[in-house]
DNA sequence: CGAAGAAATGAATTACGATTCATATCATCG
DNA sequence: CGATGATATGAATCGTAATTCATTTCTTCG
């Protein structure tokens, strides 16, 4: 016996594997699904291909995980923003408008994760990802008809689902097209940004508005 | 000088394109994309694989052709629709509940066109699809908004985004699955997908229904 | 019928990047 | 140091369908 884990290996070992999920994520915000070859990752963290498979056992999982990693951090500042004590229609606003300001942070790796078309595997870990997120918009949206803020003729998830579909399908133009970049720096006209997640926002909100009395329910239409 | 194209021959043309466009139309809606492959829709066609490239130059183009030609029907539905002389919430309602309806009439084959994962080529064919669809929901919108039957205070193209990804995502859960597979020619407890229908399409209505005045905006709370 | 050109065939080729693995290098410790 | 096992390397291999193309079969018309 003249081998045991050292602690400076495991260091070493766990920031490879931290390497790798870095470069992966910055091919991807680069340059969209297209760059986000196993080489070109290995290439990117300093490595050789093979070693990419000592810590992930496919593409598959390696860009799963860099995508987790990314929606996690999602997930929970909305799940933070659904748990504040306002009223949940401001809670709403705010974890739509939230997500969306944060995406246009980095359009292009919002794009990608969210919309890109992309090879099946990973395609398939979004489902995970949009879940998650529709769970918390759920959460929100069961409090809100608890507190009969929220219209309760509908099931939460189903709104959430909607809610959520919407947000994101919003989000899509505006992301995109990859039209003129922007120089780095200025983002996007802040503004912009701004009243975007704003009136997404509205129109999320407004999905769920308690129904009134008042003004007679909409389509009398069946068909 | 020993050849001219003669009628007969023409129609076989036609003929076998056609073929091919339902041979695949019908694989994908047995087996979603899994089982859409050249030689098989070769094989449902009843001719050789080398055959289907005289009619398409590549696979994408002919799943894309089979995708349009699927849409094309959906989106001239909708626009008959959104032309007719309701009232703009009336319309939008109808557009919704019909297209939910319609989808859930082929739900493995709504769930391949819509959102299972694919080939990228053909992914993106997806994006043509829904912009048409938008487009539709775009024009009802708007008319709502001049006749002041809808909020006008956000931009009609992202609110038909929002509407769109949200009925469509609203469907996925419902479509997905492929859970316990309902007998052939129940279709789906009618009033389950007439009540989806129906709620999704209020989820619609309500995100862009007039402002009430007298109800203050969303995130402030009335109290 | 038969020449000439069109269309169909389907086995063989290709493309392409993910994945493997024999080899080399590195780390540990007696 | 040198033995032992862990880790890294990257060129070669593999897998999977899409795509091609030399050959065959069909159509037309003199």
């Amino acid at each position: 016996m003249a081998y045991r884990q050292t602690p400076a290996v495991e260091a070493r070992l766990q920031d490879n594997r931290g390497r790798i999920l870095a470069a992966a994520r910055t091919l991807v915000s680069e340059g969209g699904w297209q760059e986000a070859q196993v080489a070109s990752v290995a290439a990117a963290a300093g490595m050789a291909t093979g070693t990419v498979y000592r810590y992930f056992p496919s593409k598959a999982e390696l860009f799963a995980d860099v995508l987790s990693a990314v929606s996690q951090r999602e997930v929970d500042v909305l799940a933070a923003i659904a748990t504040s004590d306002e009223p949940a229609a401001t809670r709403l606003h705010s974890a739509v408008a939230t997500f969306v300001r944060r995406a246009m942070r980095n359009p292009r790796l919002a794009y990608a994760l969210i919309a890109e078309p992309c090879d099946k595997e990973i395609d398939a870990a979004r489902l995970v990802y949009r879940a998650a997120v529709s769970n918390v918009v759920r959460t929100i949206v069961a409090s809100g008809q608890a507190a009969h803020e929220m219209r309760d003729d509908v099931a939460p998830d189903l709104a959430a689902s909607v809610i959520v579909g919407g947000f994101m399908e919003g989000l899509i133009g505006p992301l995109s097209p990859l039209n003129p970049r922007h120089p780095p720096g200025s983002g996007d006209s802040r503004r912009k940004v701004h009243s975007l997640a704003h009136d997404i926002a509205r129109l999320a909100c407004a999905s769920v508005a308690p129904v009134s009395r008042a003004r007679p329910l909409q389509e009398r239409r069946s068909r």
